[in-house]
DNA sequence: TTGAAAGCGCTAACAG
DNA sequence: CTGTTAGCGCTTTCAA
């Protein structure tokens, strides 16, 4: 393998001269700068990232943590690696699947410099543990963190709105008992949705559904656990929503599976705009889940690079009406 | 930030032996490797990885390359992370939107030594770009290469056992006439599927169908093409086989929203025994495309570290018998 | 069992 | 405009 001595050797010129054009800094003449070029091409020259890491002291390359590969998470994941090679930097994905130690062992990556920033989309660990990396190099997650000590940014979108966009809907084509399915009870898109939920319960003047049964279902395979609890419900509810596509798909499965009709028996409300929703023809809510990963792309570059700024990109709601609603 | 002289220093030793208690190797008595230990602890130090890349000159870092992240490429990603990590090996994932300028970057990484070896799933440029970068850090693949002169290893599976099996089990319930779905033309997954399909007709004395129309079909999205393609010719078949269960559901989610009844009125048959077979319930073939991602994984794992091997998993086919067939 | 010192390949300050 | 050189933080040889 070369190195950048066999370029300089090659070109008659030193090695600064070399750096200097393969990094287009300071002053050199176009004859020079032809030599080097020519000598670089003739050898084949990649120069060694490493010395060029140590050297400068950062990589241009990002971190992304999550605990599972799941449901729209990929979306989130593409969209950001995406946004961050347009702006020139790598990215190394990691998946905790959950493990606080493994997560401990990718914020340490951010210690040891071999990351310049890092995108938790889930985490494993508490946010005391998480937020003494910040020290090491900018975070940012997916999550609203409510707990007022914590200085970690957000991507986060307010579940609040989207969720009385869904429940207003429903009442009005003639819709008038919620089950709630719910993801993590730690998390505050739940807690958002909880108080969607009851605010609307009171406004409506209805007896709102015991929410602790649905609690924490958070993949496809609640689907059989939800319909049992409904089966056992009096009076029986009109309409399931559920906290992703995800679980709705899960819940359609298995209604499909049980031969029970949609929108007529019961109606179900998914959550993202993930191609399944289309697929399956369910309807369910979008708000740009792309323009999120990139959102965290942006606000980690405008801390490593000061001099230049991405503005974000506000999120919206949309209801996406289909088959499993009037 | 603190180095590895200042851990020296704290415990009063040369920043050799710290390397030593850091590296667990040579000599370094039980006395003092405790005090090197608290000093870390005390400083609460991490090495640079950056310096020791340098140094030891490889990174234990793997990279993965692939034109998309949808379908099942995300399960062969995962399940090659996981094992990577497993063995103490990071990775990074580039997504080359299949434009051949991304992947020569992650290639040149391969020789800027940023990553130590490469998976690719699906690639945007040809072989013989690919293969010169062979000398620089080993290479796997998803396919197999059936170009002579290529010495890339791969981790295929012959998809001719598969179609077979999903055609034998057709034809056993009373499919007579199929349409054969199928990706990339250039790819040996198509032709291999092609010649399972024509050697099953001649066994059968049937007549093929037209298979040109059907070519390259890569997504969810041509359900519709598919079906108005159907819709023309005479006489109707009676089984669409997919190539994989993304396309599949794409052809399914347009025939149930024409109202078109499985099995009894067509039946179809997807490829890759996904989550949305399961969701969607339609029949398809397994071959634990986990297993897929491994073998890549140990396939450079085993180049990298020759001390040590870990043995190839044998992937098989399996049908998965689902409502879209009888 | 420990330490001194060379050097991995590069960038950038400084001198010319 | 170009060259010399220090040094990023670490591992490893060699000598003690």
């Amino acid at each position: 393998m070369y190195t950048i001595r066999d370029i300089a050797k090659t070109a008659n010129v030193s090695v600064a001269t070399v750096s200097r054009v393969m990094n287009n800094s300071g002053y050199v003449s176009t004859e020079t700068r032809k030599d080097v070029e020519k000598a670089i091409k003739k050898l084949n020259y990649t120069p060694n990232r490493h010395a060029q890491n140590l050297r400068r002291g950062d990589t241009h390359n990002l971190g992304i943590i999550t605990t599972t590969l799941t449901g729209s998470v990929i979306d989130i994941v593409e969209s950001f690696i995406d946004f961050a090679h347009q702006a020139n930097y790598t990215t190394s994905l990691f998946n905790s699947s959950n493990k606080a130690n493994i997560e401990v062992e990718v914020l340490n990556r951010l210690k040891s410099k071999e990351l310049d920033g890092l995108f938790i989309i889930y985490r494993a660990n508490d946010w005391d543990i998480i937020e003494p990396y910040l020290k090491y190099g900018p975070i940012v997650t997916l999550h609203y963190i409510d707990e007022e000590a914590i200085n970690i940014p957000s991507v986060y979108i307010d579940h609040y709105q989207g969720y009385r966009m869904i429940l207003e809907d429903l009442w009005k084509n003639g819709y008038h008992s919620f089950v709630n399915v719910l993801g993590s009870p730690r998390g505050l898109n739940t807690k958002r949705r909880i108080e969607a939920y009851l605010d609307f319960c009171a406004e409506k003047k209805i007896i709102p559904h015991d929410i602790e049964p649905f609690l924490d279902m958070t993949d496809h395979s609640y689907g059989k656990q939800v319909l049992s609890l409904v089966a056992q419900m009096n009076p029986k509810p009109d309409a399931i929503i559920a906290n992703s596509d995800l679980v709705a798909s899960g819940i359609i499965a298995e209604l499909n599976r049980k031969g029970i009709k949609m929108p007529e028996d019961l109606a179900i409300v998914g959550f993202d705009n993930q191609k399944i929703s289309y697929l399956m023809n369910f309807t369910t809510v979008d708000y740009s889940i792309q323009e999120q990963g990139k959102n965290a792309a942006r606000i980690l570059l405008n801390q490593l690079d000061k001099k230049q700024h991405y503005k974000l990109v506000p999120l919206e709601f949309e209801l996406i009406k289909r088959s499993t609603t009037k």
